[in-house]
DNA sequence: ACCTGAACACCGTTCAAGT
DNA sequence: ACCTGAACACCGTTCAAGT
């Protein structure tokens, strides 16, 4: 039987990556330290992807992939369009748990200009699920299809912009403070004033 | 009589260095590359600054000096709390009109746990000034002391995250439908619904 | 099939040596 | 006072050589 200790070379290669991707970037991930915490050395990872281009691709493409079953989940069980939305910064939230780690996506995209095309393709990936998720939800709220599509990419943007600024602070609580802002300026609000 | 071609070294090492860190980061600033655009060696950058990060904190802290010129100048030209306030992301937007540039701090902020200490110092001042003239601002538009630092720090976050994203897609118009959106929802009310 | 040491051209940085 | 070439330990990547 499988177990996550038996994970095969190419899975603990891609874990780790994500981990450190979400900590420092495409730029702050090294290879040597890469393959020392998977118990290689660097020259093997090669064995496993053909570059660090491809291997950054590959954690972009999970965690987009993963973002989308995420967004499935909190579709199904949060009844409402309004419960949708008020969970929608759960996402966001998580990564700043776990070691104040962010969203991989939104960090990669301030080194955008600088990454691979595969990369950035993924990138793109991550942020159309995400606004296509939101605009759904909205439309479901009663708001119209090309003004849930605006509203989508405001509310994607502001939750990023939150998260990266709670992350410089080092500080969840203010994620929290600035979240329930857009809530009560109406930023989430389903329906148009 | 002094001109801009009879700049010193040290200045043109910081105009350089500031145009290639608004493109590409803190990591992405490369000495040798740098160097070569002033016209010496990347061994004598160490005469005009210690280190690539005291170079980058000047950056940083010019920068975030800027910043408190131009939204006086906004503060004084705009009479009303509301026109600073549709004002204000201006100065976001300038960056982007400039071949795709970023807001310094904000790009660097994703890079925030890499960076040295006095680096990281400025990118802080640079956030605190201009959420506190925001709460000053929103505090003259009637907003209550505590509710208006809070609302501060909520616009600021949603404008940077819009220029990140407008960054991403190299989409001006993006960020300007962005912040119509923002303001739409009430975000940059200035009195609270 | 997977791993490795050694090498490549690149980085930030130092330093002795020049004007 | 300012500049430089050469060197250092570091990066991603390649490759011949091992099991």
């Amino acid at each position: 039987m499988d177990n996550k200790a038996s994970a095969s070379s190419g899975e603990k290669i891609l874990a780790a990556a994500t981990r450190i991707a979400q900590a420092h970037g495409y730029g702050g991930l090294n290879l040597r330290t890469l393959a020392e915490e998977v118990g290689i050395k660097a020259a093997s990872l090669y064995h496993h992807f053909p570059s660090k281009a491809d291997l950054a691709a590959a954690v972009a493409r999970r965690y987009a992939d993963d973002s989308v079953a995420t967004l499935e989940a909190i579709a199904t069980e949060a009844g409402s369009p309004d419960a949708c939305l008020r969970r929608y910064p759960e996402t966001f939230r998580r990564s700043l748990e776990r070691d104040n780690r962010i969203c991989l996506c939104s960090f990669m995209a301030a080194e955008y200009d600088d990454l691979p095309a595969e990369v950035q393709a993924q990138i793109q990936v991550f942020a159309d699920v995400n606004v296509a998720w939101l605009a759904n939800v909205l439309q479901a709220g009663g708001i119209k299809r090309e003004a849930a599509e605006l509203r989508g990419r405001a509310i994607f943007a502001a939750v990023s912009g939150a998260q990266l600024m709670a992350r410089g602070r080092a500080d969840i609580a203010l994620f929290d403070s600035i979240i329930e802002s857009y809530q009560a300026a109406g930023l989430f609000a389903s329906a148009n004033p």
